[in-house]
RNA sequence: GGUUCGGUAGUUCAGUUGGUUAGAAUACAUGCCUGUCACGCAUGGGGUCGCGGGUUCGAGUCCCGUCCGGACCGCCA
């Protein structure tokens, strides 16, 4: 007979019943005359109760039962005398009549509760186990709304969800992609896609207007928290749109995930230009949870004989409100931080704005009390607030500022994972500028359109174009990304050009999508969202692994199946394919 | 490729300036216990201190190398 009820649903309106219930022994408690046993399963915890008086045989049963044997027990919903309200069927328990182990179980190396005593490795080693504690599975439980309610929310919208092939045509821009021999083409590749790009916007050019796919994307690049070989992306594509279009249709989307998943009505995302993001955050992604936007002080900390200042290109601070009884070993902590090689800076200056008026800071040397009070009202300080003052070339400086303002919002406080700030950044730059092979790059990806009153810097001043392109940010994440492509053939050939490829290159490379474009295309727009990393915002994590069932190490590794690893020289040889052992690159 | 933190019992950790037989908690085993729910009590077993080399009378501890893991920088159109 199989189970009546899950572990999880009985309670006072079921006592009397007869139930067969199945699940793990999650633990025993033995106390001598009578056993308790609480069995689990997705749904819950519930107390199965085994007694020497009146069942004697199985009580010494009970008692011999490890810890996640597979048990199936049939027997009465009784109340408890003594309840546990801290579990929802903690009022009840059952009176085993029948009990069959339907299976054993070695002992596990951690235990299955909230608060396992396991380590990061040794979880993602017994993944297996790991997935059966309860945070765990609620967050696969909680992805599995989300992939649900986007799904719901976009088809309500008209959008059609479309599968695009894993094997593809490897790419040389962008990303490093994984590659897959194929047999039946000796010497030959495919890749797996970073990205279903080209082949969405071939969907647009077949006419199908609205579409979207919840896709794994692979990257074959080095790996963090936030970062996955392969990972899960809501791919966006639409046709006859704008840019408003797509911010609209998305923000609604998102707003709606806030709604069904979290409870809560966001207001309208604020936008912020590429530009301002970058001179008030010193970043593409500023967490807006709070404020502390950079001010520059070039005009008055310039010119008064302070050599580093003198020599900066940019000068910039943040105020931290309510930090000028900062101590000389928390500014020293500080500055040890903005020193560290991640973050760059060649040293911290600050300002102390006492909360009896009086102004103190490291550089009292080389500024006046004038000068320093000017400092303070740039900020609009008030006594009792600290100044912190970070210089250098411009783009690293505003990185090492970007970085101590992350920190100080953490030491604040300021970075609750209850609150959630979601912004659009606009107006990116369409190309970068790579020292290393001295050429442009598509920021975004080739595809992407300048802006059109920018057009005709394409060739004067490549560098200052800036894209019909948009990031999706919420506190300090890129959570999505996208946008309005090039659909006209000069435009396209154009950008091609100032990427520094051939004619050549670009029909090798891009010809099917160039192709296709000859045929009618629309003018269209799309985006793209990390659901892996939307799961991990909503369930207030930093980490993506937390959300993935099966992920990979720092290393791309996956420690439970212990993968990547090498393969049969029979199928090396299917393949046309020899492993030279030693490292060529050295 | 780089920076940084870590690796000691099945597990989570402590281990002082380099000094006796490397500890605790938990898990596990055995026994006792009739209302537990992180049950309790008693007893017991359990260690290649990641690995290799060096310094030293003596190394878990110091040095060098290496492997593994975490976080980060570069990288991620």
């Amino acid at each position: 007979m199989h189970r009546t009820h899950t572990c999880g649903e009985l309670n006072m309106s079921h006592v009397g019943q007869t139930t067969t219930l199945a699940g793990w022994l999650q633990r025993s408690r033995d106390l001598g005359g009578m056993t308790f046993i609480n069995l689990r399963d997705r749904y819950g915890i519930t107390q199965l109760v085994f007694n020497m008086e009146t069942h004697a045989a199985l009580c010494e049963k009970a008692r011999k039962l490890g810890r996640e044997y597979i048990l199936k027990v049939t027997g009465t919903v009784a109340e408890r005398s003594s309840k546990n309200l801290k579990i929802p069927t903690g009022e009840i328990e059952i009176i085993v009549e029948q009990l069959e182990v339907l299976n054993e179980a070695k002992i596990p190396p951690f235990t299955i509760e909230e608060n396992t005593d396991g380590g990061d490795e040794l979880r993602m080693k017994y993944r297996y186990l790991d997935l059966r504690r309860p945070n765990v599975k609620s967050n696969l439980e909680m992805r599995h709304r989300m992939s649900i309610a986007v799904r719901n929310y976009l088809s309500g919208q008209n959008f059609l969800e479309i599968e695009t092939p894993f094997l593809i045509k490897s790419t040389p821009e962008g990303a490093r992609d994984f590659i897959v021999p194929s047999r039946m083409n000796s010497g030959e590749f495919y890749a797996l896609p970073q990205s279903p790009q080209q082949y969405k916007q071939l969907l647009m050019v077949s006419g199908f207007d609205r579409y979207f796919q919840i896709v794994r994307c692979f990257r074959d690049e080095d790996l963090r928290a936030d970062r996955q070989p392969e990972f899960t992306q809501i791919d966006c594509e639409m046709s006859f749109v704008t840019q408003e279009d797509i911010l609209q249709t998305f923000e609604g989307m998102t707003k709606y995930l806030f709604k069904t998943i979290k409870g809560l009505d966001v207001a309208d995302f604020p936008r912020m230009t590429y530009a301002d993001a970058m001179k008030y955050y010193g970043c593409d992604k500023p967490d807006i949870r709070f404020g502390m936007k950079f001010v520059e002080l070039n005009e008055v900390l310039k010119g008064k004989n302070f050599s580093v200042f003198d020599s900066a290109e940019l000068i910039i601070g943040i105020k931290a409100e309510g930090c000028a009884e900062y101590t000389r070993k928390q500014l020293d902590e500080l500055t040890d931080f903005v020193k560290r090689p991640q973050v760059g800076a060649s040293g911290l200056v600050y300002i102390r704005y006492g909360t009896d008026g009086s102004i103190k800071s490291s550089v009292d040397k080389f500024y006046t009390e004038e000068d320093l009070k000017k400092v303070t009202e740039l900020f609009q300080a008030k006594p009792g607030d600290l100044i912190l003052i970070i210089c250098g070339a411009a783009e690293k400086a505003q990185k090492a500022l970007c970085e101590l303002r992350l920190e100080m919002g953490n030491r604040l406080g300021l970075r609750g994972f209850d609150t959630f700030a979601p912004l659009w950044v606009i107006d990116f730059p369409l190309l970068e500028w790579d020292e290393e092979t001295r050429r442009f790059y598509a920021k975004h990806h080739p595809f992407t359109s300048p802006k059109p009153e920018d057009i005709a810097l394409l060739d004067s001043d490549p560098a200052n174009v800036r894209a019909n392109a948009y990031d999706l940010v919420i506190n300090g994440t890129e959570i999505g990304g996208g946008s309005v492509r090039i659909f006209q053939k000069n435009i396209q050939k154009k950008m091609f050009q100032v990427l520094g490829f051939s004619e050549e290159e670009a029909q090798n490379q891009f010809g099917f999508l160039m192709d296709a474009f000859e045929y009618g295309a629309p003018p269209h727009a799309g985006i793209a969202f990390g659901f892996d990393r939307f799961c991990a915002i909503f369930g207030g994590s930093d980490s993506i692994r937390d959300y993935i069932a099966f992920p990979k190490n720092n290393s791309g590794r996956d420690v439970m199946s212990d993968s990547p690893a090498k393969v049969s020289d029979a199928q090396l040889k299917e393949l046309c394919i020899r492993v030279v052992n030693e490292d060529i690159n050295k």
